[in-house]
DNA sequence: ATCGCGTGTGAATCATCGGC
DNA sequence: GCCGATGATTCACACGCGAT
């Protein structure tokens, strides 16, 4: 069994409440996100989602994305579950065709209202009581009522792409820029040209943008082309250090190198080797 | 609520270096 | 030649304020 928490093939955290956002990241596990109450918009890869009670975000793990609830207080349950490991553990046909709805990389949002709404929400506080109790039966009663949860869901997830509530004006335009910035990242990039592309003043982009995001214009920039620069190197370990750096939009390695440094704990280079090693060792279990 | 401007601060960029 | 580190310069942006 794996020891440290942060590898733990599920986790579930029910009903908490947090004043401030997660940061754009990725992970390897699935996420399900479900929004009780409050205020947030929930950025995944480059579209905004003004998520309302009820909505449920069932997604790959590998899109970026990021909550800003902004200074509002907000709850929700969000859970990070292992793919591998539920297929693991539980029946493969039946984990199998549960998971047709997700695919290989889908992302699902939805919104429950009324009878549905209130299963899921009594189906999510039932998981939690059994998710608390620390004993084998228990835990495995929990994994199927993932599994039934995730069957519940199933016929609500073709509705996929937009959220319910409808933009507000600035919300609009941040999604503009989200959509400018998804088209451009690789390219040089600065706030003349947002400006010259889009017909917005640069400091109300730059106001709105932090707003809406939770997180700078050049933030998101970063972590995006950071985010792009770890999957060229996942998908090619020939491809040398300062390729990856020009592809992804910078213009110094030593700048890229800086901040791949500051943001996954190694350098390129590092990041590279071991991702090969990790190719070579998975491959060699098959 | 949507915009625009000035300013101080810190981050991104640029130039250059050394190690391999 | 390739990569990573470091100091100087440039630029984005947070913040305060005002206009429509």
């Amino acid at each position: 069994m794996l020891a440290h928490p942060m590898m733990l093939p599920v986790r579930f955290a029910y009903r908490f409440d947090t004043r401030w956002g997660m940061n754009f990241h990725t992970h390897r596990e699935y996420e399900l996100y479900y929004f009780h109450q409050g205020r947030c918009t929930y950025i995944i890869g480059s579209h905004i989602h003004v998520l309302s009670p009820g909505d449920l975000i069932l997604m790959n793990g590998m899109t970026l994305h990021s909550a800003n609830p902004g200074p509002h207080h907000y709850l929700r349950t969000n859970m990070h579950f292992d793919p591998s490991y539920l297929r693991e553990v539980l029946n493969d046909s039946i984990f199998t065709s549960a998971f047709e709805t997700i695919g290989q990389l889908g992302n699902h949002i939805i919104h429950l209202e009324g009878e549905s709404r209130t299963e899921v929400e009594q189906h999510l506080h039932k998981m939690n009581g059994l998710y608390q109790q620390n004993d084998a039966v228990s835990f495995r009663r929990f994994l199927l009522a993932l599994l039934d949860l995730l069957y519940y869901i199933q016929p609500f997830c073709p509705t996929t792409g937009q959220s319910i509530r409808k933009m507000t004006e600035k919300e609009l335009h941040v999604q503009r820029m989200l959509t400018y910035l998804e088209e451009h990242y690789s390219e040089e990039l600065h706030m003349e040209l947002l400006e010259s592309a889009l017909f917005l003043n640069k400091t109300y982009m730059a106001k709105i943008f932090k707003e809406v995001t939770g997180m700078t214009i050049f933030i998101y920039l970063k972590n995006r082309r950071l985010n792009q620069a770890k999957i060229l190197f996942m998908m090619d370990n020939k491809v040398s250090v300062s390729d990856i750096c020009y592809t992804v939009g910078y213009k110094h390695l030593s700048h890229f190198s800086r901040l791949f440094k500051q943001k996954f704990g190694c350098t390129p280079e590092q990041f590279q080797r071991i991702a090969h090693h990790h190719k070579l060792s998975t491959n060699s279990e098959k």
